[in-house]
DNA sequence: CTTCGTTACTTAACCGGTTCGGCTTATCAA
DNA sequence: TTGATAAGCCGAACCGGTTAAGTAACGAAG
C-alpha cells in the first residue's frame, strides 16, 4: 500500500515540498547535492508520481488518444490495427506515457469523443487514422485546438501535420509489375471510396492504367472478406475476364483466392493476384501472395514520434514514412 | 476553450461549490429544486467533469487496465486480441470509462506494469489474459490488492474471480467429431505448453484420445504461422501418418493447410482439419475450415462486466462464459 | 562598504473536484 | 411553547502534485 507522496520525501530530506518537486523534475532551483539526496530517498521509498495530481496542476495528461471508427468485427478481421497500436505503444511505454484507445461506430461518435477528451483535458494529443476525402474531423480538431497527427496523404490533410506512405508510387509499381508480366486486362478490388487512401490509389490506378494502355476496372467494397469474395466473383464474370487482380488489403486477397480456386481456376496460371498490407496471411496461403508490404508496427511508432514533435512545438509538416515495397511471390506469373 | 468548472456553476446558481458537487453526482444533500437548477446551468455551460480532479479527490480513476504480454508481431497476426479489446471497449465506452492498454514483451514487464499502475493509482482494476499454469501474476495482484478478473479456467485462477470458456468440453467435442468420421490416427498442433488454456486442452485431448482408443500426438508451438507450418510438416512425416489435425488457433490451421496442399495432399480427402478461434480466416480459405467457434467480442464484454461486478463488491467467483461451438465445414470428411 | 545578482531554497496559491463537520431553518411531537 | 430531528446548504480541508513570488546567504563588482 505504497502511498508515498512528495510531502513524505520532503519531510525525510528536511527540505520543502517545492524543492522536492524541482529535484524530481530535473528543473533548476536546487543544488546538485540536494537533488541527489532527494532522488535517493525517492528511490528508496519507491515513490511514483500520482498521475492525477500531476495532470491537475501541470495541465498535461501524458496520455494520447486513438479513436478507431470501425466495427469490432472489422477490427478482428484486420490485423493491421493491432500492429499499428503496438507500434504506438512501443514509443509511449518507453516514456511511460499512456494511450487512451476508444472504439466507436462511426465518424460522428469519433468527433464526439474528441470533443469530450478535449473538454476533460483527457489527452495531450490524438492520432487520427482512416483519413477521408474532405475529412470532417479536421475542422473540429482545428477548432478544439487539439494537437493531432493525421495518418494519410498530405493532399488530404489540409495543412495539418501528417505521416503517410506513398500509395501512388506503390500502386504504380503494382501496375508496372502486372503489365511487365504481359497482363492487359486487370481489375482492382478496392476499399470504400470515401477513404482517402482508397481515393489516392484509385487515382494512381487510373493514371497508370491509361499510361500503360490497360483495360482496368475498379470494384469498391467495405474491406471485409465477404465483400472481397463478392467483388472477386464480379471481376471473374466480366468480359473480357481480367487476368490480374490487385486487392486493397490482404484479407480480401485471401478471400478472393479461395473464390478463384473454388471455381476451378488456377493461381497464378490463370490469374495473377497482388495484395496490399502484407501480413502473415500473404505468406501462409498456397500459393503465397505477391503483396505491397510495409512495416505497420514501425508506421505506428513513427506517427507517435511525430505527435511528440508536434507537442514539442514543431511546425506542422507532412512526413513521408515510406513507400510500400512490392514483394513478388508465387501468385504472380506471366500471362 | 470550455474551461467551465463547478465553481462557475456555483457562482451562477448562487450556491456553494459543495452543493453543486452533490447535485451533479446525484447525492443527497440538496433539494430537488436546487439540483434541477444546477443541472440546467451545467448543461447550458456544457460542463464536463475534469477527470484528473475527480480522480485526485475521489481516488477513483474510472480507468481499467489490460496488459498484453505478446510481441507486436503476434498481435498483428492474431485477430483474437483486437476483437477482445473491442468487446471490453464496448462496455467501457457506454459508461464513459477508459481503457489503459499496454503492450509489453514478457510476464516480468507485465508484473512491473501492475506494480506501477497500482502505485500511481492509475487504474481501478485490471483484466488478466493468457493465464499460465501456476501463474506468477496471481500472487502479485493479490498482494497489491489490485482488483482483477482473470481470463481462464478456474483450475488456474487460484480462487480469484475468473471468466472462462470450457476448453475441455470443446476439445472433447472435436475428438468425438473426428472419431465419428472414422479417423484413428490424429495430431494436435498446440500453443505453448506454459499457457493455461493449452494445458487444459492438452489434458482433455489425452483423456478423450484414450477413451476413444485413438493414436494421438501433440506438437507444441508458439502460436505463430511459421511454427504452425513447421509442426504440420512434422505431423505429416510421422508414421503412421495422422488423417486428422486439430489446431490451437486458426492462423496455424491456415498455415498448415497451405503446407498440406503444397505437398500435393488434398483436404479433406486425405486429411481432415479442425481449427480453434473461428475468425474470418476459417470461412475464406478453400476449403473452408471446421472450427471451434466462440464470440470473442462478447467474451471481452462479459469479462469487463465481471470486473465491474468485482469493483461493486461482488464475491470472487468463476463465471463460465460459454463452450466453444464446433462448426463443421468443408475441411471435415470421413476417413 | 554598499549594491547588485545569483543560487538555493521556502512559502503559499493553485489545479478542480469530493467530502465532512457544522450552522440555519423548517417540521413535528410533546 | 419548547425541544428534538432532519433537510438543505456553507465553508473549508483535502487529494498530490506544480510553480510564481518571496527570502536569505553569498560572492563579485563598483
Amino acid at each position: 500500500m505504497s502511498r508515498v507522496t512528495i510531502k513524505e520525501i520532503a519531510r525525510r530530506c528536511g527540505v520543502s515540498q517545492g524543492a522536492v518537486s524541482y529535484a524530481l523534475n530535473n528543473q533548476p532551483g536546487v543544488s546538485e547535492a540536494t537533488r541527489a539526496r532527494v532522488l535517493k530517498v525517492a528511490a528508496e521509498l519507491e515513490w511514483v508520481p500520482n498521475r492525477a495530481a500531476r495532470q491537475l496542476s501541470a495541465a498535461r495528461s501524458e496520455t494520447f488518444g486513438l479513436v478507431l471508427a470501425r466495427s469490432a468485427q472489422t477490427l478482428i478481421e484486420e490485423p493491421y490495427f493491432m500492429g499499428f497500436v503496438g507500434g504506438v505503444e512501443s514509443v509511449l511505454s518507453e516514456k511511460s506515457f499512456a494511450l487512451a484507445l476508444q472504439v466507436v461506430a462511426d465518424l460522428d461518435e469519433e468527433i464526439a469523443t474528441y470533443r469530450k477528451w478535449s473538454a476533460e483535458r483527457r489527452v495531450d494529443g490524438v492520432i487520427v487514422v482512416d483519413l477521408r476525402v474532405a475529412d470532417p474531423r479536421i475542422p473540429v480538431l482545428r477548432k478544439l485546438g487539439l494537437p493531432a497527427v493525421l495518418v494519410g496523404d498530405p493532399a488530404l490533410a489540409d495543412g495539418m501535420p501528417c505521416v503517410w506512405t506513398d500509395g501512388t508510387a506503390a500502386m504504380t509499381a503494382a501496375l508496372d509489375h502486372v503489365e511487365s508480366l504481359g497482363h492487359r486486362v486487370i481489375a482492382r478490388v478496392a476499399g470504400p471510396p470515401e477513404f482517402g487512401d482508397v481515393w489516392i490509389r484509385d487515382q494512381a490506378y487510373d493514371v497508370a492504367a491509361r499510361r500503360l494502355a490497360l483495360t482496368a476496372s475498379i470494384h469498391h467494397t467495405d474491406y471485409s472478406a465477404t465483400q472481397g469474395a463478392d467483388a472477386t466473383r464480379d471481376v471473374l464474370a466480366a468480359i473480357p475476364r481480367p487476368t490480374a487482380i490487385i486487392y486493397d488489403n490482404d484479407l480480401m486477397a485471401v478471400a478472393g483466392m479461395a473464390v478463384i480456386q473454388a471455381l476451378g481456376l488456377r493461381i497464378p496460371d490463370d490469374i495473377t493476384l497482388v495484395a496490399w498490407d502484407d501480413s502473415a496471411l500473404c505468406r501462409i496461403t498456397h500459393p503465397t501472395l505477391t503483396a505491397l508490404s510495409h512495416n505497420v508496427v514501425g508506421y505506428g511508432a513513427e506517427v507517435m514520434h511525430r505527435l511528440l514533435d508536434v507537442l514539442a512545438g514543431a511546425q506542422p509538416q507532412s512526413h513521408l514514412y515510406s513507400t510500400p515495397l512490392l514483394l513478388i511471390r508465387e501468385s504472380s506469373a506471366p500471362r
